[in-house]
DNA sequence: TAATACCTTACTATATTTATAAGGTATTAA
DNA sequence: TTAATACCTTATAAATATAGTAAGGTATTA
């Protein structure tokens, strides 16, 4: 849970719209000249918000955007969240750095989070995780018959 | 979840400890040998295990680290989370930014994940996160009776 | 006494984040 | 048809965070 001047701002735009009584859609150039922030960086923002389903953008003059949901199933964690979102972007280090160290999800998380010291130490017939001392030692792959280090 | 090399380098520590068959605990010079690392990284990387309760230390000659739990009782996913753990430090421009942008806790996640925009904007006498526009687009304080910014 | 954990501060290099800028295309009300 | 808007791309400067090393220390204990 990341707090940070960008969260900040998108809490202030989803409540200027959200208290936003007249019929048009609130613009970003009205959000921009409101929060002394560039237009280029609201932009940014409502990218995400839009992906996230907590916006939607009307096109066109008069257009502008309006809460995607009612206020009262769009929740603070939501926006931070959504802001906070890691970008796809992939960069040089991380494509050499193989599978493991590539992104993971979540559930890899809960999976990580199954997989105990003593399952890699151990030696077991139907575990493809177990290591030997030597293997560890040295740059050699960890796990058997991969090509991939893992560890 | 964060994967980086740093928490490579705690998984193989960890590993390396667990594999260590004498009496003696391991050291961290040794494990700085083996790992081709700085004795002064290991030493920040082991600070976190260290308070996290996966590893002891044994001060004196003949010291060194243990595991400080049986293997089976320590996932990879709790190795990660201690060594990538946020480190306490609180620096000027967080300091500044106040109450709400300090460093939050997942509890409060939680709590976010209840307050919805709607919270925020509708005025209640019972809340005290009830806001006007005037005070979200100046820099007034946005919540009642209190000094501090919180939108 | 010496080996070790454990602590502090400083530092360089790299990576990431923040925020802006400058250009575009797509849509649509008037 | 025009102009206002969303929506998209690429670039970039500045600030901040992270990775890893270094050099000094103190505390503990065999």
């Amino acid at each position: 849970m990341k707090l940070s001047t960008k969260g900040r701002y998108a809490i202030r735009a989803m409540i200027n719209i959200a208290l936003n009584k007249t019929n048009t859609p609130t613009t970003l150039l009205n959000l921009a000249r409101h929060q002394n922030i560039s237009l280029s960086y609201l932009e940014q923002l409502f990218s995400l918000l839009r992906k996230n389903n907590l916006v939607s953008g009307i096109r066109g003059p008069g257009g502008g955007y309006r809460l995607a949901n009612n206020p009262k199933n769009i929740t603070i964690a939501q926006i931070l969240n959504a802001v906070n979102e890691k970008q796809g972007k992939l960069i040089d280090h991380q494509k050499k750095d193989e599978l493991i160290w590539e992104y993971f999800s979540n559930k890899l998380y809960k999976y990580l989070d199954t997989i105990t010291l003593n399952s890699l130490i151990e030696g077991s017939s139907q575990t493809e995780a177990s290591i030997t001392e030597e293997a560890l030692i040295t740059e050699k792959p960890l796990i058997n018959n991969t090509k991939r280090h893992i560890i």
